[in-house]
DNA sequence: ATTGTATTACGATTATATTCGTAAGCAATC
DNA sequence: GATTGCTTACGAATATAATCGTAATACAAT
């Protein structure tokens, strides 16, 4: 079975950093929550030493200067989280959340069409 | 500007227990909460006045055993929830969470439709 | 009225998360 | 080789969340 894997918010804030840049030095990451966030360095640097020690993040610590690495898929993330806020807030309903999520956030014309697409694939597979 | 609401994970558990019933008593809650988590009615109590002393929820007095209801709606919490969980887990787009969300977890026919219908007509608005 | 049962109130403990100061190492530059 | 600047390591303080035991209270049943 696979670990239980339960990021803390900040934690979950610095693995998105992570996923978008693929790999990144506490600076790098550090700048990037700097912009909304008034922290200290060394607190991002001991969050990501934690998550290291969680196996969170894997570092590649050949030079002085670490680089950390996501140790898992952000699908994986995403399908957790996907589900449990289908449970707790849509009443366990998929299409909910769906409309929700087009109801409220643009999605372009291209996103819509590849949406429409992936539902009628979804209906010829019945 | 209204007011960062901002439940912890107990506590958002509890709101959507009460979303689902309206209003209910420490009791209800706490029968449902133990179906899936082994913890003591004085927990799911406390938790409670805590939520109610942050405005979470309200709280009819008028019998002995009082009855809570949520003090928002449903809906903020998912537009909320919706909002970070696209700008953290999939990078800002609306479609790939849908896509995620219909790709993973089961949506019937009459949803399919249901957002086929949706989407042709926010097509139309533009 | 007494007893029993379910409720709330409240304090205290424990667990977890977040924050940061300080020290030590290392490399480049003066 | 001293100084400066950036890095990691680490401990400790602070803040927040979750847990539960105990006592007081209300109410119903006997």
């Amino acid at each position: 079975m696979s670990k239980t894997f339960k990021p803390t918010e900040s934690e979950l804030d610095i693995l998105s950093i992570l996923w978008e840049k693929n790999r990144a030095t506490v600076r790098e990451v550090h700048e990037v929550i700097q912009q909304t966030k008034d922290v200290g360095y060394t607190t991002t640097l001991k969050l990501m030493q934690i998550m290291h020690e969680k196996g969170l993040v894997s570092r590649d610590e050949s030079s002085k200067t670490h680089i950390y690495i996501p140790s898992f898929e952000k699908e994986k993330a995403q399908e957790q989280y996907v589900g449990k806020m289908i449970k707790t807030l849509f009443s366990g309903s998929t299409s909910q959340l769906v409309m929700q999520a087009l109801g409220h956030h643009n999605a372009n014309q291209e996103d819509l069409s590849a949406i429409k697409q992936l539902i009628e694939s979804i209906e010829n597979k019945k």
